[in-house]
DNA sequence: AAATGCGGGTCCC
DNA sequence: GGGACCCGCATTT
């Protein structure tokens, strides 16, 4: 890619450290100067912190379905997920996408929702929850504290299922009545869909960039914590991949075909005094951090970035009462086990009732643990600034004190199969590669083929038309009536299958570009990649025979293999991820999502891509497909 | 009717 | 003891 089409990093700036010093759960927080923009869709563990004004963090608010739960602390408000409302026969909308309906928060109202027919006239399906367990098994959490003159969140845990739709949207159905079809409300959602990336801009009078460069002068501390893991669940030993700095546990694939596309919010609630109804921000663009750095992470959620909105087309049919009642809810004192393809672990007890299709790994929580850091304390004397009562300082596990881990079940084994020969299958471009090495999911070998099925893909085809994340298949396409923008479609749980039918018909303009830093990828087990393609600033991993992994910046025409042989005394055992970079995100290319800063799209060390923002920050690439653009 | 918070209490590890 | 949950209560929207 062209630099001139892309934003690079600047390498010039010094990267700031950009790990969240603090930790929910420290006695004392830092005060910040700096604060986050809002960001409806935070995936990944990560830490923001906002103004104590932001009405949306007063509010607790998320895009994700959380729910309230007692954690005994009274200075920590926690959340968890609840998933997505699907259709049980995962049926497509007509306008291809999939259901995905917002769980109610109310336990009774959620029940009801269990069992209703499919919003889809012409299916014949049942509305069922897919459970969050995006945590070690367990649903994603989100933490809030409150101090004087900031708000704390902090998540743990990675979405292992599509989003819910926006609340907005959400709440205007339960305005229009449940119990009717509503044609008006799908038309609404399909009009928005279309015209997306026009409110987009237009929201508030606001464009994006100025949002993202003026508006909000915020800058991020979202350190990511951690993302996603270096180690696959499989390599681990299993038990959760969750090593040094979270569990993440959630990656196994699953055969469900749920479509989930983002959605842009429309629905603008302006009126502040209505700060407890959600408020859709379509402003929130992606903000970027101001740290680059090194081997972390700190990113930004591109969420908010605009994908998210579904048109989708509802038909609702009556609900005439429960249709039945689904005795459970979901929710499990212990994690879901699965039996995906992927890395199956073996668990004694079980599992509520029907959760059943989602596998689930086994995985212990990982408790957090945290780290008193030196910064100086902010004032606490509210009431949520007292010294949360439960304190837990597990610093026990090796590099990164911040991270909470998961301990691994020693009980548990590891069944592997294998996910590559599940993505030839369905995948048309992967037959183009070589022939398969028998891979274990979340190797290094498992990532490194997929970058090289998608070179070879693009030598063929010049053209990528989905790509993936890991065990995620990700699709990009272009929205009905205007090619320019672009949809990105997370495909955590749809099926391969489903996914190429959908690429092959939709999906047009699903540039795989830049092959620069894979170029530089000397072998599949010793695989190198850069942050950044400008100047001389990149960083890359090295794996292999080596037991090392090397995230510090190195200059450009630096030896990569002799770089990866020294430093960081990284152990092996940490670092089961090659860094192949995925390409560059051309700016000027009309893409609702990242119009703003973004630039490069990078695979950091866990496995997590990103996007590098003009600022050396990074964003959660969450949404965008691996191979994208 | 739902969304949100709170917090007692249970279950499991 | 800690984490996940169930449940009822209360307040708002
Ligand atoms: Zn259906
Ligand atoms: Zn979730």
């Amino acid at each position: 890619m062209s630099n001139s089409h892309c934003r690079l990093a600047p390498s010039g700036v010094p990267p700031r450290h950009h790990i969240a010093d603090w930790d929910i759960n420290d006695s004392s927080i830092p005060r910040v100067s700096e604060y986050n923009r809002w960001e409806e869709w935070t995936d990944g563990h990560c830490r923001l912190v906002y103004p104590a004004s932001s009405e949306e963090a007063k509010r607790h608010a998320s895009g994700w379905a959380m729910r309230n739960t007692n954690n005994h602390n009274v200075h920590i408000l926690k959340k968890s997920c609840l998933g997505v409302l699907v259709c049980s026969m995962r049926c497509s909308l007509p306008n291809g996408e999939k259901v995905h309906l917002r769980p109610a928060i109310c336990d009774k109202a959620r029940k009801k929702q269990q069992g209703k027919p499919c919003p889809n006239r012409q299916c014949s399906g049942r509305l069922e929850i897919l459970a969050c367990r995006g945590h070690c098994g367990y649903p994603v959490t989100h933490f809030w504290r409150h101090t004087d003159h900031a708000i704390f969140f902090q998540a743990k845990g990675v979405h292992d299922h599509p989003r819910p739709e926006a609340k907005s949207t959400s709440e205007a159905r339960r305005s229009l009545g449940a119990g009717r079809r509503v044609r008006g409300l799908a038309v609404l959602l399909a009009r928005e869909a279309a015209l997306g990336s026009k409110l987009l801009s237009l929201r508030e009078g606001k464009q994006p960039s100025e949002l993202d460069a003026d508006t909000n002068p915020r800058s991020l501390l979202c350190p990511l914590d951690p993302p996603p893991p270096l180690i696959s669940d499989v390599e681990k030993g299993f038990s959760c991949s969750c090593p040094p700095f979270e569990c993440i546990c959630n990656r196994s694939p699953t055969s469900q075909s749920q479509l989930h596309h983002g959605t842009q919010y429309q629905h603008p609630h302006l009126d502040p005094s209505y700060w407890l109804q959600e408020h859709l921000q379509i402003n929130a663009f992606p903000y970027h951090q101001d740290d680059s750095s090194t081997a972390t992470n700190s990113y930004f959620e591109d969420t908010n970035t605009g994908t998210n909105v579904c048109p989708q087309q509802y038909d609702f049919l009556p609900l005439g009462g429960e249709l039945f009642q689904p005795e459970e809810i979901f929710q499990l004192d212990q994690p879901l086990k699965s039996q995906g393809y992927a890395p199956i672990l073996q668990q004694d007890h079980n599992q509520n009732s029907d959760i059943a299709r989602s596998p689930p790994m086994l995985l212990d929580l990982g408790s957090g643990t945290i780290h008193r850091s030196p910064v100086k304390p902010e004032p606490e004397s509210a009431y949520w600034m007292l010294p949360p009562s439960t304190i837990t300082t597990d610093e026990s596990n090796s590099n990164s004190s911040r991270f909470p881990t998961c301990s691994p079940d020693t009980t548990s084994t590891t069944i592997v199969t294998n996910p590559m020969e599940d993505m030839s299958r369905s995948i048309g471009f992967m037959s183009q590669c070589d022939p398969l090495p028998p891979l274990q999911c979340g190797t290094p070998q498992d990532d490194a083929m997929k970058i090289q099925c998608a070179i070879a893909s693009k030598q063929t085809a010049g053209l990528m038309e989905y790509g993936m994340e890991s065990d995620r298949v990700k699709l990009q396409a272009p929205t009905n009536d205007e090619q320019s923008r672009l949809l990105y479609y997370a495909a955590v749980n749809e099926s391969r299958t489903d996914m190429h039918e959908v690429e092959s018909n939709t999906v047009n303009s699903y540039q795989y570009d830049d092959s620069y830093k894979l170029q530089n990828a000397q072998s599949l087990s010793e695989t190198v990649g850069c942050d950044s393609k400008s100047e001389t600033n990149y960083r890359f991993n090295c794996i292999g025979n080596e037991t090392v992994l090397d995230t510090r910046l190195h200059i450009k025409d630096s030896n990569f293999n002799a770089q990866c042989h020294n430093e960081t005394g990284t152990p092996m055992s940490d670092i089961h991820y090659e860094y192949p970079i995925v390409g560059m995100y051309c700016g000027d290319a009309p893409m609702g999502i990242n119009s703003a800063e973004t630039a490069i799209r990078m695979q950091d060390p866990l496995g997590e891509f990103r996007l590098q923002c003009g600022e050396g920050g990074y964003h959660s690439a969450t949404q965008f497909a691996h191979f994208q653009h």
